[in-house]
DNA sequence: ACCGGCATGTAACGGGTTACATGATTTT
DNA sequence: AAAATCATGTAACCCGTTACATGCCGGT
């Protein structure tokens, strides 16, 4: 799925801008399974106007450059759904912290521990993202797939909650004292 | 995190051939945070080999192409831990199948089925990739890491079961007959 | 007979990230 | 005073995926 089918499906949401669209990638209901860059969404926006999938309108504004909103064309309703008529790719999930954290015996304890809490404190802020979301109005499959980022967030952080000694071997002392 | 730190990873492990450290990343206990391919991993070791981070063993074989077998060295094991000891990146997820479910009420709901079975397919897929590791003296952080995946997937299993009618609205008909 | 698994490798192409460039306004 | 937010855009570079090239063996 390329950049362009990514924007496509911002602006489903609504007209926005490329900056708007970035940040729907990043608090929005794509930030549990998406990302993206300005460098490529802004590339993309330009070609999908070429394609005449998208129009845009600028509005002038004080100081800053000029805001374009982008709008979907029904050319452009049309791909993003002949886009989504295909088999899905398998996820890919790179995890970084994880491959840390399975190596963790051979790394300091202190750098561990920031993997393992900064890892934690990250699925905290995806949950938190996610709840922020304005559910009202919104269609079951929607909530059906916020739901799912909840679910999927939630066990992570039960489960290492609850395994932590298993990485962490530091947790008596360190919740006690420090000697 | 680049490909040659993947591939002195997977060397930790144990000795193996570049298509041995790919059927890691696919059957192994990465598989469910980090993937890559020949194109990537062969390059890889390559450089490494010249880095001296890893030595080549190569093993006549009938028919077949001699296999190459890497093991790391001492400096590859210090660049490895060096290459760890850094603030790990965010995860990064694409998951184009929850994309695709997202919008589910613009597609086909033929199509919407197959997603949606196809993914639960794959997370049951993921989770017996996982039960058929060997547990065996394996230490507890590379344990943690399996379970984790063992209950980020579960999680979402029960998800989709417990909320498939949010996204398919034939549940009731086509369970009981067809007509 | 054909497909999948074993086995290595290269090359091109595409694509995205990162960094750069610019700059005002608001918040800390 | 500095940092973050708003706002767009370009360019280079990295890097990874995909496809190609080759070939035997075992199972269906």
């Amino acid at each position: 799925m390329d950049s362009k089918t990514l924007c496509l499906g911002a602006l489903m949401l609504g007209d926005a801008s490329g900056y708007e669209i970035k940040k729907t990638f990043e608090d929005g209901p794509f930030s549990f399974f998406h990302q993206t860059s300005f460098g490529s969404i802004y590339p993309s926006l330009g070609k999908l106007t070429e394609q005449g999938h998208v129009t845009c309108d600028e509005h002038e504004q004080d100081g800053r450059p000029d805001k374009k909103v982008y709008s979907l064309t029904d050319s452009g309703r049309a791909a993003f759904i002949k886009a989504l008529t295909v088999k899905p790719k398998h996820d890919r999930i790179r995890s970084e912290s994880m491959y840390m954290l399975f190596f963790a015996q051979l790394l300091d304890s202190g750098h561990v521990h920031k993997v393992f809490e900064g890892y934690l404190q990250g699925l905290r802020h995806n949950i938190e993202t996610l709840s922020n979301l304005n559910d009202d109005g919104i269609s079951p499959s929607r909530l059906f797939v916020r739901g799912f980022g909840k679910a999927f967030y939630e066990a992570g952080i039960k489960y290492m909650e609850e395994n932590r000694h298993m990485v962490l071997n530091d947790d008596a002392v360190s919740a006690g004292e420090k000697s």
